[in-house]
DNA sequence: GATATATGTCAATATGGCTGACATAAATTT
DNA sequence: AAATTTATGTCAGCCATATTGACATATATC
């Protein structure tokens, strides 16, 4: 049956370069597992995929604004509530009226909320361990460079500012 | 806590064993940004992310049983079923009895369906050559090295022992 | 004082998972 | 041949997570 050779319908037409099947469909089982440690464990708690972005992201980027968790996830304040509140119901995570700006709420993870997105973060840390085992170093910074590759640069985030560390004066950032 | 250090918001202490943050959060962005391409796409054709795996697995192993499908999606048939009878009503996908057990169904793309897979996969395809334009081919192998050891092989479906090579079954293109 | 912003909330809706129960046809076992 | 198992389909309902729109409140800013 039509093989590589098709490209039916006008993209990609260089001869070279054919649809990349093989990463397509790694990426797709890889990042399935990967997110699968974290599910499983989540469900002792009640909680899903939700919520572990949630507290990924406010751990990591400690003081993160409702708006900034918006833009990062990119889903509505609406969507984000309901996680949210039982996060803050459950004391996984406070609030502290900004300094500068007392209508922000700044989020902070509490002790409560480290130690489980410590235990998730674990598990994934450990199949990319498992993965990179026999990776050398410089391997480990291609891998680093193609998903940075991966990621769209324009109209970058908070989160996308600081992992890219950008000095690119950029259009959206304010204060 | 004792979660390594975090330093505010840089990367983690990029000590012996501490938790990857960086790469769980690039993993995170890259996956994002990738079915975004043809999630964005979809919605034109009334279609969901759901509709796409369907249709991919399908186009790529010619003849899949349901039950098959089942494997690799992980869902079930019920799941399935919604979305399946929308892509046999629209065209975009035919069964047919299995010759040896006429109790199958096997699946296969339409002209319709391999236009769409195509057209989505060109997407998919144009942000990783972009990605990997600056990466050598040994560079790449390493990639596609990490990609497949992220993946859980006990319990390999038909598609993973596809690409694995572990077993007997047929894969459609190769690269 | 008026207006804009940051956040919260109520209500309705859609998608895509799930479970359980049951139906049908065809293969297999007894 | 009859009984059972298998492959698939389907009905009915539940749940999680996303959506839009409307509106409320506190605070900042003009």
């Amino acid at each position: 049956m039509a093989s590589d050779s098709k490209a039916g319908d006008g993209r990609s037409t260089a001869a070279p370069a054919g649809v990349r099947w093989e990463i397509i469909e790694l990426l797709f089982f890889a990042y399935r597992d990967f997110v699968g440690d974290a599910d499983h464990e989540l469900e002792a708690f009640g909680f899903g995929r939700a919520h572990h972005r949630v507290l990924h992201f406010v751990h990591r980027y400690p003081g993160l604004k409702v708006a900034d968790l918006l833009d990062v996830l990119r889903i509505t304040k609406q969507s984000l509530g309901r996680v949210l509140k039982q996060l803050l119901d459950e004391g996984y995570i406070v609030q502290k009226a900004g300094n500068n700006d007392r209508r922000q709420r700044l989020l902070f993870a509490t002790a409560k909320g480290e130690a489980l997105v410590a235990k998730l973060a674990g598990l994934q840390t450990d199949r990319l361990n498992r993965a990179l085992r026999d990776i050398s170093p410089s391997g480990v910074d291609t891998i680093r460079q193609f998903l940075r590759a991966m990621i769209d640069r324009d109209d970058p985030d908070k989160v996308l500012e600081a992992i890219f560390g950008t000095g690119t004066a950029t259009a959206k950032a304010k204060e």
